[in-house]
RNA sequence: CGGAGUAUAGCGCAGCCUGGUAGCGCACCUGCUUCGGGAGCAGGGGGUCGAGUGUUCGAAUCACUCUACUCCGACCA
């Protein structure tokens, strides 16, 4: 891409409506434009980087045996009436009317719809198990909107649904989950840590939140430091195998926020230099509830011994507009984002320092064209204008490699390379530049790990 | 939903107290000079001062009402 031909409205002063850091700088840099409150347009550059959240997310679940759909957003009230939820949902539910008057909903979640399919069309415990996911946009009429995306009243949300004929079975497939969720956020560069989580009126210990932690995060949190350590499943976990002992593994340490837990409890139940109390954003969440929707709306399948039995269930959401503003409070310095390259809007941006040299523009646009050839996501400053803002906005926009070329570098046939996240930097050849950078370049992107 | 604030150019702000031609920095446009960390000079464009009502000869400024947004708390992917 072009940045003469991008789209790319970055701000030099801080919005005065943006408390946190995240907030800040996806205004600064350009990513999203509040519309009203809690609501937000992603404008070329915060969209791009919420699409390779959304793609890791599709892979991984994907990996796990989940099958993705799409569900409205707009739904009928009769089927929350069904599960008793219309009712109960409270003031958060955004309440329509088509012009017959009848009622509708922007839908907050989508247990109810995805019962529906379900039972219309699975009849038999053989078509088991079955997990449904869908990436769509929701609502959530929040009292409080605030923090930019990471808490909008409109957002994205990942949410899959599990169902399993036998509670056994469902644990199993809550254990793919949990396994997809480790590796779906070490992918986008974080630590995903599973913390008990509070399961309602069901009960059990079958509810788990990952939380990022950021100084910033919304809730207190507590853990065994020696979880930050713990191995990711690897790409070839198989996810038809017995995933119990990687789940026992992450889950025998101790974390918890302190909605499930006191600062005495952890205390006394983590050793004293391994305890970390810290704080989380809660970026995902896992479920189970068993018949709670499949009671009342009548999803059954018909088992091996020819009795109906209604189906066990579990939900599974990640907040893929919370993910992007969680990976920057978790990767920022003061000159702006730090992205991982694995959801970098572009993974190296080639700067001309002087554009209108033949010398410049020709090595800087040799250089690109190569590495756009390599399948690098590149991004080409070809803007005319003062060095220092070039390189501002790059620091800014937190694009992993810089290659900076100008008429210094050039009269010894060099460019200069420079690590975003590390301030180090390189003298490179002309041709050594694309091959170094794909070098560094294609191992962070973790999709073959 | 309780409490507290804010609203003047795209962004950040001054002006308001003490009513009288709407300003500054950045950004934007034109020209020239520049060109390795947010360049310099010169010229220029852009405003229903959040909305409404009132007071007044005259309202960004005073009064009242409303709206939007932000922060703290309770609630949440």
């Amino acid at each position: 891409m072009r940045l003469s031909r991008y789209f790319l409205p970055t701000l030099r002063e801080t919005p005065k409506e943006a408390e946190i850091v995240s907030h800040q700088l996806m205004l600064r840099a350009g990513m999203i434009k509040q519309q009203a409150a809690g609501s937000y347009s992603w404008l070329p550059l915060g969209f791009k980087v919420l699409n390779k959240v959304v793609r890791i997310i599709e892979e991984e679940q994907n990996r796990s045996g989940a099958v993705q759909l799409l569900m409205p957003t707009v739904q009928s009230a009769d089927l929350w009436r069904e599960s008793g939820r219309y009712d109960a949902y409270g003031k958060e539910m955004l309440r329509l009317q088509d012009r017959h008057e009848r009622d509708m909903l922007f839908g907050p979640t989508n247990e109810e719809m995805i019962t529906d399919i379900f039972r219309t069309y699975v009849r038999s415990y053989k078509d088991l198990p079955l997990n449904l996911y869908h990436i769509q946009w929701k609502f959530r009429d929040e009292v409080r909107p605030r923090f930019g995306t990471m808490r909008s009243r409109e957002f994205l949300m990942k949410d899959a649904y599990s169902f399993d004929l036998d509670e056994a079975s469902a644990v199993k497939a809550f254990q793919r989950m949990f396994v997809a969720y480790l590796r779906t956020f070490y992918r986008m560069g974080l630590t995903g840590i599973p913390m008990r989580a509070d399961t309602g009126p069901i009960g059990g210990d079958l509810s788990y939140e990952f939380h990022v932690l950021a100084e910033t995060g919304e809730s207190a949190v507590f853990l065994d430091s020696d979880l930050l350590d713990k191995p990711i499943p690897s790409i070839d976990t198989d996810f038809r195998g017995d995933l119990d002992p990687i789940f026992k593994d992450w889950t025998s340490l101790f974390a918890a926020t302190d909605e499930m837990t006191d600062e005495a409890t952890f205390r006394a139940s983590v050793s004293g230099n391994k305890q970390l109390a810290a704080r989380g954003i809660e970026v995902g969440h896992i479920f189970f509830f068993g018949t709670k929707y499949s009671k009342p709306m009548g999803a059954k399948v018909t088992g091996p011994d020819g009795k109906d039995v209604e189906v066990q269930m579990g939900s599974y959401g990640i907040g893929p507009t919370r993910l992007v503003p969680a990976i920057i409070e978790a990767s920022h310095d003061e000159n702006g984002i730090i992205w991982p390259v694995s959801v970098a809007p572009f993974e190296a941006v080639v700067i001309n320092l002087k554009v209108g040299d033949a010398t410049s523009d020709k090595a800087a646009e040799g250089i690109y064209d190569d590495l756009v050839r390599e399948g690098i996501d590149a991004l080409y400053d070809d803007r005319d204008m003062a060095a220092g803002g070039k390189f501002a906005n790059a620091d800014l926009i937190g694009i992993p490699y810089h290659l900076i070329v100008g008429p210094r570098g050039l009269k010894d046939g060099t460019v200069e390379l420079k690590h975003r996240k590390t301030g180090e930097r390189e003298t490179l050849s002309i041709e050594a530049a694309v091959g170094r950078l794909k070098a560094l370049i294609v191992p962070q992107r973790r999709d073959t790990v």
